[in-house]
DNA sequence: TCTACAATCGAATCGCAGTTCGGTTGTTGG
DNA sequence: CCAACAACCGAACTGCGATTCGATTGTAGA
């Protein structure tokens, strides 16, 4: 190892946070390796020693997004309790992460597009297959999310604890309430994090109730 | 008036339709007007004739959008039925809104940022008096938007037809909600737009009743 | 103390996107 | 029939953003 002058070296998880940050206020395409560099105090060119190019970054910070909000939300869907104790328990660890960390949310909602694309323009970079691979372990990711969700309430709703309801699209509306926090939730703001989820609790038991 | 060719002329409508489409297709700053261009055979420089800069152009396809959405809703918001009623009516507009032009739905909710940042850059620009006006004006439409349901909603708590809620939040849920659809519904799934709105009106009628 | 290499930067490349401009073409109201 | 103007295009300008490259600087391990 070497070059690390104690203050100003970062590393690739201080990047992607401030990348994360900088996304959040404008945008994948509207976000200069610049802005994202200067975030941490180095050059764009600076940036590449830590990651293959623009695309490779963004999504990296997808990664690292997806990655902790699944991780806190296996947790929970692993514990042996009702289904409406689960449901409560992820849709609050859900709701939580996102408020807890509005700029990786963020991104993961509204950037998506942006790794989507990819394949659209540079269709020679050498980069590519790698980048592809990756692209599509990430979406797999989100569905894998995506069914967490949708499981438990088909299982509650066959165990008779939740009533009849289109399991798919009322799964993908819970996502959507809770992808849409990220867009409007401000810290300091009249309820916290874990205030919102509580509403959020409530109104989706609520619907769910025989 | 002059130069109308019969079939190669386009008019302002039929950009903006068409723009939505590349929108929704790239999103804003990775949509070139070259791409708008193409999409209704004309070259970058005519768009020119029609709009006076991209970002005007956006701003066109975001305010024909909300506008038409919040057309539909006036007339349901304002009809006299019960509120568990009209809200069922409202919910079922903006679904089938969204769901018949996913391109403009999906616009309204994801490019706005690129509206937003408009004063970071080009603080000069000669168009940025109108532009701040006229994206305020947006953003109060939407706010409006916002309003007449939340005006239902708590009508319908105080009414007694709906159960004690965070008025402001579940709102905010249901907008979420609804907005995601235009992220993942495609015409031809499983459901058409008029029978997703039939869910969602059953899931959030459930999640107020008392 | 050397040496290899991680971490960084400045400068240069390269292409492209937004925009402007001058000119062309028909259509239409008079 | 004519003038005026809407609708359009090709070409050129301009600036900026991603990326590359060679050089520099410390640090860690031998």
């Amino acid at each position: 190892m070497a070059r690390k002058p104690a203050d100003q070296s970062v590393d690739r998880e201080d990047i992607l946070w401030a990348a994360a940050e900088v996304l959040h206020r404008n945008g994948y395409e509207a976000t200069t390796m610049k802005d994202i560099a200067a975030q941490v105090n180095l050059t764009a060119a600076s940036l590449y020693h830590h990651f293959k190019n623009k695309d490779f970054l963004l999504l990296s910070v997808l990664e690292v997004g997806i990655d902790y909000t699944i991780a806190k939300l296996e947790s929970v869907a692993a514990s042996d309790v009702t289904y409406a104790e689960k449901l409560s328990g992820m849709i609050r660890s859900h709701v939580v992460s996102v408020t807890g960390n509005v700029a990786v949310g963020a991104a993961m909602v509204f950037e998506i597009r942006a790794v989507l694309n990819v394949s659209g323009k540079n269709g020679d970079d050498k980069f590519m297959k790698e980048f592809v691979a990756r692209r599509n372990a990430f979406f797999a990711r989100r569905d894998y999310f995506e069914g967490l969700f949708r499981g438990v309430l088909r299982a509650g709703i066959d165990a008779g604890e939740f009533r009849q309801v289109d399991a798919d699209i009322v799964t993908k509306a819970m996502l959507g309430a809770h992808n849409w926090v990220g867009v409007w939730f401000r810290a300091g703001g009249r309820l916290s994090g874990e205030e919102v989820a509580d509403v959020l609790v409530d109104t989706w038991l609520a619907a769910l109730r025989i």
